[in-house]
DNA sequence: CAGGGTTCTT
DNA sequence: AAGAACC
């Protein structure tokens, strides 16, 4: 019974009620009928997959260092255990544990200090760049979680096998009584359980790492169940459970969405558990909450959820900080800010976006209301400072940024009487995509054809129909692209045409699906800017691991799935996720207990040693000559080498490049123009582009405007990571 | 709340 | 700029 809204299951038939049921929920409603027929199968309702790796941080140091993988491993910030493996937790041990506690409990147990969360940070992004690479829409939620939204997947699979598959499901079912599970009743979920499976395989073999998944009708289900069996494996949670499910729940803190204050005022009101709040009369909690929370709280309770899975961007922000017992001298809180930028600004520079807006944020130290509330002060970054960030030292710009957050930081306290710090926190917000300055020379662009906006945009093509069916306004934007986006194919492979997007899938299959040359551009155009951009950015970071040494991820994303997904195949790719050992040999061995290994360039020192080897290696910072061909002249930095990270991908690559781009012209242009170019097609069509505003946007579409404002901007490069 | 992020809303 | 949420 339920609450209809997305449960309800299909049959061709029935989506429609389906539909409407989800519909009435939201503000979506008005849109609701048009989309019906905007594209031919409207999912009656959509296949959301979560995926939450076990223990990541813990996961990640046992990849650095398998010696770890059979001792109980703690890893620790500061007086915290943030997380643990599994064999630590059979001895006791629990997340968010003091070190003497879990010592006390676990004596023998090893600990690795997991303040720096760059390694971290990059296992994440390549994590969600590999889901990417089968299915566009990927939102990620911390580091360690992503919603995927496999409707059309799920769609395709189902018109192409028409009942075979379908008949079974993968790892478990969220059934507490399973009495009789019909597959055939379930096929979309069931065939969305054996994505699942693929991907989680995947996630093993090409990045060596396990999690679990939850496979649900919305992404608070998908959610809730994946949690329920824990190690390793997968639950699918069917319509005719989700009562059970919720239900289930004793407080209504467990439902995601409902955090501490909210859950409060809710106790406030006498509401604890879920089913209080199912019950509680939707006007009496408008009263407290306001229309627009207040239904958003009920349909939880109820296990229904709307909202889209909105394809994560490349951050919006970046920041560093630290926390410690206590900061009391200007001099110490200047140091502390120096230590911070200098990790910040290179963090920033290997993003390569240019920031806009600095912020300081701190924490004091007070007995009473103490921890918790932070104060910060912000301020615009003056132009000449904010170019150096990618272009000077480093260290040149922290200098010229420092008395800005001194500024900032006196703003805020009278360092004249005494204070008492626990926390000073960085951060570079309002990022902007360089590289559209020059774009105004139409000569060179000439030379390409139609491309400009056709990009990544294919990429996401699937996702315009769920968005379909997930909110209404969706459409916004498909006009733009009218332009089908053949490619023409660059070098080696196969020429492939484009569109379908679906490609990627073909893969996990186990067969490529090369199409037949052209093939008309069945999926509309139209798709999203949006989207496309958003996720392009994250995207190219981590992928760089991934691709062959020659292609530069930023090309990378404008073509057509098929490529991208033969570029990833093992023949085009260069030794390395794998699971096994490859990755580790760059840990030093002995971390444990230690704090921080391989952490390079946190010293200046290293910086420099880094930056005078990069010198030699690249003479100037924009090689002047191009080169064309082969990875000959490639070869892997070293493990510390960061900066090169965006050098190993020469920008040349004469393969992948938008559409009617003609390779070997567009290889035999000097650098800074290629630049340019590629930095125009990912942006997009400059007039609409909208994105370049990003801010003012929001507001009005909120969850749409994820598709819509991130991708425009999105921006380019951002090797966050190494080449590896 | 720990920690170090990050995003969105108010 | 602060609050709330999530990991």
């Amino acid at each position: 019974m339920a609450n209809s809204e997305d449960e309800m299951e299909e049959d061709e038939t029935e989506w429609k009620n389906s539909f409407v049921d989800s519909v009435s929920l939201s503000s979506a409603a008005a849109s609701g009928p048009s989309l019906n027929k905007t594209s031919g199968p409207t999912p009656a309702h959509r296949v959301i997959l979560h995926f939450d790796l076990d223990c990541f941080y813990a996961q990640v140091e046992m990849i650095r260092n398998p010696a770890l993988r059979e001792v109980p491993l703690g890893i620790q910030q500061k007086y915290i255990i943030v997380t643990c493996n599994y064999v630590a937790r059979d001895q006791g041990v629990t997340k968010l544990m003091s070190v003497t506690d879990a010592k006390e409990r676990c004596p023998q147990l090893v600990l690795v200090k997991g303040e720096d969360l760059t390694h971290y940070r990059e296992m994440s992004y390549k994590l969600t760049e590999l889901l990417m690479s089968y299915c566009p829409l990927v939102e990620r939620l911390g580091f360690d979680e992503n919603f995927v939204d496999v409707t059309n997947m799920v769609e395709r699979r189902l018109a192409q096998t028409p009942e075979s598959n379908s008949l079974s499901f993968k790892g478990h079912i969220y059934n507490h009584f399973s009495a009789d599970v019909k597959p055939s009743d379930h096929p979309r979920l069931a065939l969305g359980s054996h994505i699942a499976a693929e991907l989680r395989e995947v996630i093993h073999s090409k990045l060596g790492l396990t999690g679990c998944a939850g496979i649900a009708t919305n992404k608070l289900l998908a959610k809730l169940v994946a949690g329920t069996f824990k190690p390793n494996q997968q639950t699918t949670l069917l319509p005719e459970n989700v009562s059970d499910i919720m239900g289930c729940l004793s407080s209504v803190r467990k439902v995601p969405g409902v955090g501490h204050q909210t859950a409060k005022r809710l106790q406030a009101l006498g509401l604890v558990s879920v089913k209080d709040l199912q019950l509680f009369p939707l006007n009496d909690l408008v009263k407290e909450f306001g229309v627009p929370s207040a239904q958003r709280l009920k349909n939880l309770a109820l296990g229904v959820d709307d909202s889209p899975v909105v394809p994560t961007g490349a951050p919006q922000s970046l920041s560093d900080e630290d926390s410690f017992k206590k900061i009391s001298s200007t001099t110490d809180v200047l140091e502390k800010i120096q230590e911070l930028l200098r990790s910040l600004v290179e963090r920033m520079r290997k993003d390569g976006r240019q920031p806009q807006t600095f912020r300081l944020t701190i924490r004091r130290y007070s007995a009473t209301n103490k921890w918790f509330s932070r104060e910060s002060r912000q301020c615009p970054i003056p132009n000449h400072i904010g170019q150096k960030i990618s272009s000077d030292s480093s260290d040149d710009t922290v200098v010229q940024l420092v008395p800005l957050a001194m500024e900032l930081f006196h703003k805020m306290v009278d360092s004249s009487a005494a204070f008492h710090l626990t926390l000073i926190n960085v951060c570079f917000s309002n990022l902007q995509s360089k590289g559209a300055a020059v774009s105004g020379k139409g000569s060179i662009k000439s030379f390409f054809t139609h491309s400009t906006s056709a990009r990544k945009t294919q990429i996401f093509s699937s996702q315009r129909q769920d968005d379909s069916s997930q909110s209404g306004d969706s459409n916004c934007m498909d006009h733009q692209f009218s332009t089908p986006c053949l490619i023409t194919e660059p070098t080696s492979q196969k020429t492939v045409t484009t569109k379908s997007p679906r490609s990627s899938e073909a893969a996990l299959h186990g067969f490529k699906r090369k199409q037949s040359p052209v093939v008309a551009v069945e999926d509309p155009p139209l798709q999203r800017i949006s989207c496309s951009t958003a996720r392009s950015d994250p995207g190219e970071t981590n992928i760089a691991h991934q691709l062959p040494p020659n292609v530069d991820p930023e090309v990378f994303w404008l073509l057509p799935e098929e490529i991208q997904k033969e570029l990833l195949s093992p023949a085009y790719t260069h030794p390395l996720p794998g699971t096994s050992s490859s990755s580790s040999a760059v840990v030093d061995a002995p971390c444990i207990t230690k704090s921080k290994p391989p952490q390079s360039f946190t010293d200046s020192q290293t910086i420099k040693d880094i930056k005078e080897a990069a010198e030699k290696l690249v003479p100037s910072n924009r090689p002047t000559t191009v080169n064309p061909h082969r990875p000959d002249t490639y070869v892997l930095p070293g493990e510390n080498v960061m900066e090169e990270g965006r050098r190993s991908f020469p920008q040349s690559s004469d393969c992948e490049i938008p559409g009617n781009v003609d390779p070997k012209v567009f290889s035999e242009l000097p650098p800074d123009v290629q630049r340019e170019l590629m930095s125009e097609w990912k942006q997009q069509k400059p007039v609409l582009k909208t994105a370049s505003s990003r801010k003012p946007g929001r507001s009005l579409m909120t969850k749409d405007r994820k598709a819509a404002g991130k991708g425009s901007q999105a921006n380019n490069l951002f090797k966050y990571f190494k080449p590896s």
